[in-house]
RNA sequence: GGUCCAGUGGUGUAGUGGUUAACAUGCCUCCCUGUCACGGAGGAGAUCGAGGGUUCGAGUCCCUUCUGGACCGCCA
C-alpha cells in the first residue's frame, strides 16, 4: 500500500476520502474496543482510530511501531486544536504492522528529558523528535537559500580538497597518516583558504563552497571540531563589496526563515569596539557601555590605582542603572570571583545611593574622585558603578564578559532582536608568549591597512588589517578579509612574524609560486552555518543544529568514535604507538 | 592544561550519617467506546558511575578515577 498523504496534511476537506498513511506510532491510547493511535511522520501527527473489528490486530503494537494504515477520513466528535490535524481522524479499515520496535530508551514524546549523554548514545531516537528535525529542515533551508542567492549573484561552487598539506600556523591540524608515502602526513582543512585564492588566482572570481572545516581544539558550546562553513571569496573587490554581499544573503535568509527584515548592519573598528564593550563579538541587543575613566584618577591617593596607571594599565569603567539595591553583597562577591576568571584582579564598585556613596572603593577615593566620575559617565541616583583597573586588554576584557553576564543576569536583553555589526580594523599581530614573536592575529595572507604597511616592521604592535568579523547578538558569524594580492607586501608579511622566505616556501610554496602569475585583488568570507542557524533555531548550543555530533571531548557516543585501530591497520600506515 | 557543576530503577528527579532508597514517567498484566499528558486496579524493575578510605553504620563525609556538561586557556 503505498501512502496518499503524509501525516501533517489532512483537514476537514478532506473528510469521506480514502487514504494511506504511514509512520510511527507515537502514542496508543486503549479503551478496550476503540484504541486510538498517534501516527507521526516527520510532517506531523494523524489520530486513527480502530474499533472492536481491528483491535485484534493491533493488541501487539506499542509505541515506535511501523505501520501502514488505510481508513476513511472523518471528522472529529472532539477536535484537538494543538494538533494541526487536529479536525479530522482516520476511521482505519486496514492495517499492516510493518516493523515493530523495542521500547526506547528515551521518550521520543517528550521533548526534554534524557540527559546529553544519552541523547547523543541514541542519537537516530533523539533525531525523530520535533525540535530537532526542526533544526535539521531549518540548515537545510539555510543551505539552500544561499546556494540560490550565491548562485544568483554569480558565484560558482567548487569543492576543495579534504586531504590537504599541514600548515602549522594556526589551530591544530588533524592529521591522516599516508600509507602510500610512509612517515608522511594529509592534514583535514581548518577551512579551504589557500584553496579558494588559489581559484581567484585560477580566474574564477566569484567562488563559494558549503564547505566541512576541522579544527583539533578544545570544544566549547558553540564549537565542534568538525564545521560547516558557507566558504565566500571574491576578486576585484574591497571590503564594501563583500559586506554588501553578505549582507544581502543575510536579509535574504532572515527574510526568507523569519520574516524578519533587518536594519542596517552597524560597523565598529576593533579597537573602538574593545573599548567601548570588552569584546570582538559584543551583544548589541542591550546598551550598557564601558568607558575608560583613567583620565580620573591622574592624581590618585589609591595606591592601587595609582600603580596599575603607573604601569600603563587603565580604569575601566560600567554604569548599572538604578542598580544600587539590585545586589546583595553575596551577589557583588559573586561577580568579584566571575571577573577573576577573566585575570582581572579585582572588580571595584560604587553605589550612588540617596545617603551618599558607598561601596568597595568609596572610603579609598576622594570626594572629588567620586563625583567627577559621577559627571564623566552620566550617572544618577541610585546608579551602580563597577570599576575593573588593570592592563588594558584585561581590563577591557573583563569588564566586557561582566557586562554580558549583567545583560543576562539583569534581563536587559530583547530576546527576539537580532543585532548585526561587523568588527573591522582588526590587530594585524598579536603576540604569543608562548613562541615570543608576533604571529598573525588573522592568517598571514590578511591585506595590513594601507597607512599602517610601514610600520609592519616598526611598530606590528600598532598595525592593522583589513580583516573583518561579522557579529550578531554575541556570536562570531562569519570571519574575513581582503588579502594581499601583492608578492613584496606578502614577503614583508612573512618577515615581519619572523617566517623566513625559505620557510615561507616549505609551508606554502605552492600557493607562493602561484602567485607570481597575476593574483587578482581579492577577499571574502567565511560564514559558520552552525552558528547561523542556532541563531535561527533560538538555542545556544551547536549539537541542536548538527545531525551526529561530538561530545566536549571530541568523542561520538553513538559510534564510539575515536576508538583504537587493529595492529595491521597501523602497520600499513608504517605507525608506531608510543 | 586549569576551574566549576552533575552522575541514584529504562528515562527524569528527590533523598545532607541511621529500619525495607522515595516520586513522576516509561514498561508488563487486567478493566474500560471518545481519548489526545486518557482513566482505573495490580506488578516487575536500582549492587545509588567505578575503586579506596573514615565510621558501629555511607547514596550522603574524604581521596582517587571515569563519564557528561559549562567556562578559562586554546580556536591564524
Amino acid at each position: 500500500m503505498k501512502r496518499t498523504h503524509n501525516n501533517g496534511e489532512l483537514r476537514i476537506e478532506h473528510v469521506n476520502q480514502a487514504v494511506t498513511l504511514v509512520g510511527w506510532v507515537a502514542k496508543r491510547r486503549n479503551f478496550g474496543s476503540l484504541v486510538f493511535i498517534d501516527l507521526r511522520d516527520r510532517e506531523g501527527i494523524t489520530q486513527l482510530v480502530f474499533d472492536e473489528k481491528l483491535t485484534e490486530a493491533i493488541t501487539e503494537v506499542r509505541n515506535e511501531y511501523v505501520l501502514s494504515v488505510t481508513g476513511i477520513v472523518v471528522e472529529r466528535q472532539d477536535k484537538n486544536p494543538k494538533l494541526a490535524t487536529g479536525d479530522i481522524e482516520i476511521q482505519v479499515s486496514a492495517v499492516e504492522i510493518i516493523n515493530s520496535a523495542k521500547t526506547t530508551p528515551i521518550i521520543i514524546a517528550e521533548e526534554t528529558d534524557a540527559l546529553e549523554d544519552t541523547r547523543l548514545k541514541y542519537r537516530y531516537l533523539d533525531l525523530r523528535r520535533r525540535p530537532l528535525q526542526q533544526n535539521l529542515k531549518l540548515r537545510h533551508q539555510v543551505a539552500m537559500i544561499t546556494r540560490n542567492y550565491l548562485s544568483d549573484e554569480g558565484f560558482i561552487e567548487v569543492e576543495t580538497p579534504i586531504l590537504c598539506k599541514s600548515t602549522p600556523e594556526g589551530a591544530r591540524d588533524y592529521l591522516v597518516p599516508s600509507r602510500i608515502t610512509p612517515g608522511t602526513f594529509y592534514a583535514l582543512p581548518q577551512s579551504p583558504q589557500l584553496y579558494k585564492q588559489l581559484l581567484m588566482i585560477s580566474g574564477m572570481e566569484k567562488y563559494f563552497q558549503i564547505a566541512r572545516c576541522f579544527r583539533d581544539e578544545d570544544l566549547r558550546a558553540d564549537r565542534q571540531p568538525e564545521f560547516t562553513q558557507i566558504d565566500i571569496e571574491m576578486s576585484f573587490v574591497d571590503e564594501n563589496d563583500v559586506w554588501e554581499m553578505t549582507e544581502g544573503l543575510m536579509r535574504k535568509i532572515f527574510h526568507t526563515v523569519k520574516g524578519i527584515e533587518l536594519e542596517p548592519f552597524l560597523r565598529l573598528p576593533y579597537e573602538e569596539c574593545m573599548a567601548k564593550y570588552g569584546s570582538d563579538k559584543p551583544d548589541l541587543r542591550f546598551a550598557m557601555e564601558c568607558h575608560d575613566i583613567s583620565d580620573v584618577f591622574q592624581n590618585t591617593e589609591f595606591k592601587l590605582f595609582q600603580q596599575i596607571l603607573e604601569q600603563g594599565g587603565i580604569v575601566q569603567a560600567l554604569v548599572v542603572e538604578q542598580g544600587e539595591k539590585r545586589f546583595s553583597r553575596k551577589e557583588l562577591d559573586q561577580l568579584q570571583e566571575y571577573v577573576k576568571v577573566y585575570d582581572a584582579k579585582a572588580l571595584a564598585y560604587l553605589k550612588y545611593g540617596e545617603e551618599g556613596i558607598s561601596g568597595s572603593v568609596a572610603k579609598v577615593l576622594s570626594d572629588e574622585e567620586k563625583h567627577t566620575i559621577q559627571s564623566v559617565l552620566g550617572v544618577n541616583n541610585g546608579d551602580l558603578v563597577f570599576m575593573i583597573a588593570d592592563q588594558k586588554r584585561t581590563a577591557q576584557t573583563a569588564l566586557g564578559a561582566l557586562r554580558q553576564k549583567l545583560g543576562h543576569q539583569l534581563e536587559l536583553i530583547d530576546k527576539n532582536a537580532y543585532r548585526f555589526l561587523w568588527v573591522t580594523n582588526f590587530p594585524m599581530f598579536e603576540y604569543s608568549e608562548e613562541e615570543d614573536r608576533y604571529v598573525a592575529a588573522h592568517h598571514p595572507f590578511t591585506a595590513p591597512n594601507e597607512e599602517d604597511v610601514d610600520k609592519l616592521m616598526s611598530d606590528p604592535q600598532h598595525c592593522y588589517s583589513r580583516a573583518y568579523d561579522l557579529v550578531v547578538n554575541g556570536y562570531e558569524l562569519l570571519s574575513g578579509s581582503i588579502r594581499i594580492h601583492d608578492q613584496d607586501l606578502q614577503e614583508k608579511v612573512f618577515e615581519a612574524i619572523g617566517m623566513s622566505m625559505e620557510e615561507a616556501h616549505n609551508k606554502f610554496g605552492f600557493f607562493l609560486d602561484a602567485f607570481q602569475y597575476g593574483t587578482p585583488p581579492h577577499g571574502g568570507v567565511g560564514i559558520g552555518l552552525e552558528r547561523l542557524v542556532m541563531l535561527l533555531a533560538n538555542t545556544d548550543n551547536i549539537r541542536d543544529v548538527v545531525a551526529f555530533p561530538k561530545t566536549a571531548s571530541a568523542a561520538d557516543l553513538m559510534s564510539d568514535a575515536p576508538s583504537p585501530v587493529y595492529e595491521q591497520q597501523l602497520d600499513e600506515l608504517h605507525l608506531n604507538l608510543k
